[in-house]
DNA sequence: ATACCGATTAACT
DNA sequence: GTTAATCGGTATA
């Protein structure tokens, strides 16, 4: 199964991170496993992080450093970092240089799970929630942060049209310690989807 | 050098 | 409903 044609550099480097968390409903998602297979998965949740103006972001005051330092390069690269010392989360980063914008991504639907043979990893995970979907995909901050959106390693790449009025909009998961912006509805989800995290 | 804590999850009571 | 797991980043000294 060959990888799809990305998006292009334009749309991951616009300055509206809303509208890119939106339009990433629906998008796909290539992880490239050893041994050159790949484990698809459908995105239907996300959140937008809003550079320095954002209490909730890495980046907020414009605080640049070795960990936030993928966020200030320009759009079409992840950033994956280690939460809890658990799990690993995967943000696409977006606008241009010096513009610390990413969108997280929450949920996938499994189109193609990491393949049964080579690696002895669990196959019976599901895409619901941050930490899962990096996992049930293979997304690591030791291969993957810093990593190109466009291929061969990470690729994503637009699904069919998803209807606007499909889209639910509501306030970002696990960001209380953000103050007033912890009620801003920045987090964005397929209405009534499965694979949606807990408060769908 | 030391202390605190998190863009979470699973397993409890 | 509550809490343990687990560690790098960040702030403070």
């Amino acid at each position: 199964m060959q990888p799809p044609r990305p998006y292009p550099l334009d749309f991951f480097r616009q300055p509206d991170v809303w509208g890119i968390a939106q339009a990433l409903l629906g998008a796909q998602l290539w992880v490239r496993q050893p041994g050159g297979r790949y484990a698809i998965g459908r995105i239907v949740e996300t959140e937008a992080y809003a550079g320095p103006d954002d209490r909730a972001s890495h980046a907020y005051g414009g605080r640049r450093t070795a960990r936030t330092e993928v966020m200030f390069r320009p759009g079409g690269i992840a950033y994956v970092y280690l939460c809890y010392g658990i799990h690993h989360l995967l943000n696409v980063v977006t606008a241009g240089a010096d513009t610390p914008n990413a969108v997280l991504i929450r949920a996938v639907e499994l189109l193609h799970d990491i393949d049964p043979d080579l690696p002895p990893r669990k196959r019976h995970t599901r895409g619901a929630g941050p930490g899962r979907l990096t996992r049930a995909l293979g997304v690591t901050t030791a291969q993957h942060n810093g990593c190109s959106l466009r291929g061969p390693e990470l690729l994503l790449a637009p699904g069919p049209p998803i209807a606007p009025t499909d889209v639910v909009a509501s306030p970002r998961i696990g960001v209380d310690y953000a103050g007033p912006d912890a009620a801003l509805p920045w987090r964005y989800h397929l209405h009534g989807h499965p694979a949606v995290s807990k408060p769908a």
